[in-house]
DNA sequence: ATGGGCACCTGGCTGC
DNA sequence: TGCAGCCAGGTGCCCA
């Protein structure tokens, strides 16, 4: 499911019901996700009150009174808000218990989310440490991906899903970045201009805030907080819309695979 | 350091 | 109806 805008809609629609709340219960249903879930964890987290709730990368960083709980929605993971009476159904994972009778229920059919706890600075843990800038914040611009692009033959499209580049640009927006910025997805990173470069981070910010103010993107199955389905889908230029005219031009859209990964492109608006 | 490929997992769809 | 094959929003790890 979730790139950068999903996860941000997730945080801001999970924040209200749990700031401020008391966790009573973990329950773990299936700890077999992408790593296991410690065995631990329920007894470390119960009785802690939420005390922030804030997003690195793709991350969702739950901080608590002592330590934080750090979670990864993987590719098909949503987090709902519901009454912990609620029965679950398949793939409801875990469930975070608050005092108020309300949960935070955790789905996810392929398994590839995870969830830990930390007691120290979740930015200090191995799998936030080396991440790369925050596509929204104002050291991510044109002159920083230029700086990093120096020399690199990966194309522009793999370079920007690379998370040591840039991090919460996924398969869809990544597409979209390079669409609004007219730049062809299989160039070489190192031989895009600086003027290239100074597009394509400001085309990477507008799609992504254009991405959240929607709600994010729903392919199949992600749903925000609320059960609701995300609404930038219709605003999609090019993602899933191979042989459809482009939105700007007529011209079909098309469709390669890079790393495995399918991309999509207008090949008049792109150079 | 860089780049490429694989692995992890379930489910939906297509075509025989 | 059944089943094989392919595809899907991520990313850590291993190898050359």
């Amino acid at each position: 499911m979730p790139e950068l805008p999903e996860v941000e809609t997730t945080r801001s629609g999970i924040a209200p019901a749990i700031l401020g709340r008391r966790i009573v219960a973990v329950v773990v249903r299936e700890p077999r996700l992408r790593w296991r879930i410690a065995a631990d964890l329920p007894e470390a987290v119960a009785q802690q009150t939420v005390r922030n709730v804030r997003r690195r990368a793709k991350y969702l960083l739950i901080d608590l009174d002592r330590g934080s709980l750090i979670l990864h929605l993987g590719m098909s993971g949503n987090l709902r808000v519901m009454d912990a009476q609620i029965a679950p159904i398949t793939h409801d994972h875990v469930d975070i218990v608050l005092e108020t009778g309300q949960c935070l229920r955790f789905n996810d059919p392929r398994r590839f989310g995870s969830l830990h706890f930390t007691a120290d600075d979740p930015h200090d843990h191995p799998l936030l440490k080396r991440l790369a800038p925050e596509p929204l914040d104002d050291d991510f611009n044109g002159d920083y991906l230029t700086k990093v692009a120096r020399g690199r033959k990966v194309t522009i499209k793999q370079f920007l899903m690379n998370s040591h580049v840039v991090v919460g640009v996924g398969n869809i927006y990544a597409s979209e970045s390079l669409f609004r910025a007219g730049i062809r997805p299989r160039r070489a990173a190192g031989r895009i201009t600086k003027e290239e470069m100074a597009r394509l981070a400001t085309a990477i910010k507008a799609v992504l805030r254009d991405a959240i103010k929607a709600g994010g993107t729903t392919l199949r199955d992600y749903v925000n907080p609320e059960g609701a389905s995300g609404y930038f889908r219709q605003k999609l230029f090019v993602y899933e819309r191979a042989g459809e005219p482009c939105r700007r031009c007529k011209t079909p859209i098309r469709q390669l695979t890079q790393g495995g990964r399918s991309t999509y492109f207008c090949p008049a608006c792109q150079r």
